[in-house]
DNA sequence: CACCTTTGTTACATTTATGTCATGAAATCT
DNA sequence: AGATTTCATGACATAAATGTAACAAAGGTG
């Protein structure tokens, strides 16, 4: 579950600092130059965090910040800007671009650190809070309780969100390498065969009481619930 | 009866921060983002509260609670004032705006909920709960005093906080960085396992007398309360 | 000022979870 | 059937998460 990053800076030396510092933070870095090229990686890729220089050749960062901001898709996610001087900043918030924080130069790499993760905090409360059935399994993800009839179920952290991924689509079939990336998370290397273990000791825990398998194995493809 | 607050911020993710964390708190929230919107307001709506940032383009904070309070229809109406920076607590109390509270950023939710229930419960006795109690604990918010079946517990401002928040919702699983953002306060930079200090003091005290353990660990997300 | 409380951090102990491998079983193919 | 591929599972070393004591800084109180 690494958080994606989004870093708008056109000085090359600069967003590689901060890129560098960003993923040995354990962020999943994306760096555009400008905010045309901004704006295009905001649709395509599922960000979780911008961090905008307020100087951009072309499209400004206040104007790159707006366009987000006026898009109800992405109103959510954080945009830290980034100004060069003390004095903008008022400036910035005068014009009330919608940022959710602004980061003056010259910061340290601690405070830039410290802010981004306050806003991820604050934009990630956590998996929605729903209650998932699928037969006589009642799975809260707001209290992280998993139940099979009357019995409470005790997961692990992986095989909780591996049942969560498959019981929010019963009867889909999830390869190996979709189940390691919705529950491991991308860019992350382990071997497939690995989820078959998860999927065994998932198994082993929803028929502790000798319940049959709802776990179905599709050779050849992957597994799913029911 | 669900009360109506007004919400007086001219910052735009504030404002939103502010109107999202009434909501959830079960109020019917009003917004404005600047003084001439708010006395509009205060016209139209029926208000039970107003929340009033003390910095504001144009009218100022000051000028619209004095306002407010030269109005004999709208004197009744309790106002909280936020600023910005404690030393201004004082020049706002000096002068004399007639505001009934204050509360100085950065604040945490928790507190800033407490303050607006404590003003509710002034103006409408009974329409805002003041004791929380889940199995043999209960926690009285106005006199800060809490109790395990005979014995009363005593605990430090930040771990009744703690319980305060769990109390608040039993059995919703809460990640160490929500738990920081409402015990502690946004704004605030602060090691995420100093939580975990923290819940162990809490434990500590609650099972004080050989009780079980009324707090969960859920590995890998965060902290429960049964 | 001395004294006490509260707090955040750190370091270390302990528990729990994880990933890989080896082995054998089961399914599929020729 | 025999060969081949795919899957299940127990064992195990390692990694990760959590619990907790100790400590120093900050703040409050008399």
């Amino acid at each position: 579950m690494q958080p994606s990053v989004l870093v708008v800076e056109d000085e090359q030396a600069q967003r590689e600092i901060l890129a560098y510092n960003l993923a040995a933070e354990g962020f999943r870095v994306i760096e555009a130059a400008d905010g045309t090229e901004a704006l295009l990686l905001i649709e395509e890729e599922t960000l979780d965090l911008i961090l905008l220089d307020w100087m951009l050749p072309g499209t400004s960062g206040i104007e790159v910040c707006r366009q987000i901001k006026a898009k109800p898709a992405f109103r959510t996610i954080p945009v830290i800007m980034i100004s060069a001087r003390s004095e903008e900043v008022d400036k910035v918030r005068g014009l009330e671009t919608g940022a959710d924080d602004y980061i003056v130069k010259p910061y340290s790499v601690i405070e830039l650190l410290a802010r981004v993760k306050a806003q991820l905090r604050r934009s990630r409360p956590g998996s929605v809070g729903v209650r998932l059935v699928y037969e006589e399994i009642v799975l809260d993800a707001e209290t992280h309780k998993v139940f099979r009839g009357r019995n409470e179920l005790k997961l692990g952290p992986t095989e909780f969100r591996l049942l969560t991924t498959f019981m929010e689509k019963p009867g889909r079939v999830w390869s190996r390498e979709q189940l390691l990336d919705r529950v491991w998370g991308r860019d992350i290397y382990i071997d497939t065969r690995t989820v078959d273990v998860h999927i065994g000791r998932l198994r082993k825990v929803l028929g502790h009481h000798g319940e049959v398998d709802l776990i179905r194995t599709v050779r050849g493809a992957g597994y799913a619930l029911g």
